[in-house]
DNA sequence: TGCGGGCATGACAGCGTTGTCTGACCACCG
DNA sequence: CGGTGGTCAGACAACGCTGTCATGCCCGCA
């Protein structure tokens, strides 16, 4: 164990060295540290120098400590290697720096106890506050949350329970948006593939697909294909669903890794159906035929979650707010008519 | 500035406030919540009672500091969006996990000022290593990590100076095994794409190019051109290089952002260039024709990275060393000779 | 010469923990 | 019955800094 402290141990002066060399008060060194006012010129060049000439740094722990907060937030994902977590997580990065926080980033891996243990170590930590994607929505943590007083925010899902800053994106709207572009491209069997039920977002565009063919009159032949889904899962229900009678001749998947699933499941069965995904992806306008997405912006839900967390940080005492931000419709040649609808 | 400390200054019972309702001292307090053994067991219920009554948690700001250390790693990257780093982020942050410890992220944005100044802050903070991808191989912020005694690993670009532990890529094997590949399928006139040289990565992969192009005995006219670059540069020299006497059938192009811009240009110019790209994405096995690329592996750069670090941590002081990651070809169909070749 | 007032500086406590040391108490033994 | 040793518990200082308050000094003015 001693071995493990040698870069610490060694050498890093304090305030109190400093003080020392300089002849002066350790209060008249956080002084000149903190570019307080009431020193001389002539000290505070003299602490200056000594501080150069010993490397000192000022330990932000103690200093935070004494003063209350941590100047640290943080963000809690499924999985920061996922773009829209990443992007997510650059932007939340980008509003703490611009305020002087520091972020700490934490997967949960899916995991609702995972989520649990990561919260409480923040929360020991006295984080100053925390964005969430929660794993699941009952969100065991919150009671952790609730007692600590750690101001949160949720992204992406909900939770239920006590109301907090929540940012959701428009599921509703985005599907919607998917179907009713396919609909005027002529198209009236459409399917959907889904994630695990168990992802509310599954769930909401799940029910939004279903509202949307109900409002728009289509044909109800329940076409709906919940996960997790992998390449060969899609692949079969596929080839039921465009040989079987009033078949299917476009396609809408539910996120990022169904939409990639289903495009390797069209190009083996060689059927040319239009396809919207939900999710737009780097290179999506690439892919042959270049993929017609329903775009939610992480790195403006990131940002809005950072501003909401800053905003309480700075006392904004007002009500939980739910916000509900646009997605939009890209528009590539995925989703034109290509197959012959037959009828 | 008082509802800024709401959530804090409400309630957050300490190691005193259970000792005073438990009658017990704090000290012993200290032992039940640390599980320290001399406590007897019905002391050791009596505090825990009162731990849960109070909701108390442990203060770990407070505790660090007692103890010198922060359990906490630091990862300084260019832009945490860019799925390179974001890998190699979530890698890291794995690694911390699994040892107690947790993750700071920060973006330097490409900037050396603003990456010193991240490093600054991350070392007044104590925290006990850090992962940098360095912004410039002078690396400014060298000299405070030395003088802070702070434990540092360089991953993918190496920093002049003070020998440090570094895990970089096998750029030059990299290119070599993409310029073989493509010499295999009868190319013989290939076009190189690199990034900004001001990127210690582009040069080396330049260099990598231009040396093999000597060692396997090809013409060497010089069609090499480095960035930064955009589908409208790329475009030109393309549409020159395709024209002229000894017409390329090949490209190389030198990492993720401009093997899209390629692919954008080839499409444009409807060219049937081959193309190895260096830097696997998501989707290349989609994209048409599929795309040939030097897979380097971030995940595995970033654990590398994390339990270099830890070895450090843990009192390893055995001498820097750099470690070279071994690339992968991913041979798809877009290395494979489609045009035809003039000779 | 004495005094009020401002400025520069310092002493001290305290943030919430933990490491060290001391002490009370009991049991056991000769 | 005194000495010894073990167990449980607490007092106290310290980690490095900052907030509060006190002090000393010099200046100007009456």
């Amino acid at each position: 164990m001693t071995a493990l402290s040698d870069h610490r141990t060694a050498a890093r002066p304090t305030m109190a060295d400093v003080a020392a060399e300089a002849h002066v008060s350790v209060k008249t060194v956080s002084r000149v540290v903190n570019h307080e006012p009431g020193v001389r010129p002539d000290t505070a060049e003299r602490v200056r120098a000594v501080i150069e000439r010993l490397g000192f740094r000022r330990h932000d722990g103690a200093r935070l400590m004494r003063q209350g907060r941590t100047f640290t937030i943080a963000l809690v994902v499924e999985d920061l290697a996922n773009p829209f977590y990443s992007q997510v997580g650059a932007a939340v990065e980008r509003e703490a720096r611009i305020r002087q926080h520091q972020l700490i980033t934490a997967s949960a891996e899916g995991s609702p106890s995972r989520e649990r243990a990561v919260i409480e170590a923040l929360v020991n930590r006295r984080v100053d506050g925390i964005v969430v994607v929660p794993a699941d929505e009952s969100a065991s943590s919150d009671a952790v949350l609730e007692a600590s007083h750690t101001p949160i925010v949720y992204m992406d899902r909900p939770v239920r329970g006590t109301p907090r800053d929540t940012i959701l994106s428009d599921n509703h709207g985005g599907i919607r948006s998917a179907v009713e572009h396919l609909v005027a491209h002529g198209h009236r069997n459409i399917a959907f593939y889904g994630d695990d039920p168990a992802f509310w977002t599954a769930r909401q565009r799940r029910d939004a697909f279903v509202a949307t063919q109900q409002s728009l009159g289509l044909p109800t032949t329940p076409r709906v294909s919940m996960g997790p889904h992998s390449p060969a899962s899609v692949h079969e229900s596929l080839s039921q669903w465009t040989t079987g009678p009033e078949p299917i001749t476009a396609v809408i998947t539910g996120n990022n890794r169904i939409t990639l699933a289903a495009l390797l499941a069209l190009r083996e069965l060689r059927l040319p159906l239009s396809l919207v995904g939900y999710d737009d992806f780097e290179l999506a306008a690439l892919i042959d035929p270049p993929v017609t997405v329903v775009h939610q912006d992480p790195a403006a839900m990131g940002q809005k979650a950072a501003q909401q967390l800053f905003a309480r940080l700075l006392g904004d005492e007002s009500q939980a707010q739910t916000v509900v931000m646009p997605t939009r419709l890209i528009v590539r040649a995925s989703g034109v008519r290509r197959g012959t609808p037959n009828r």
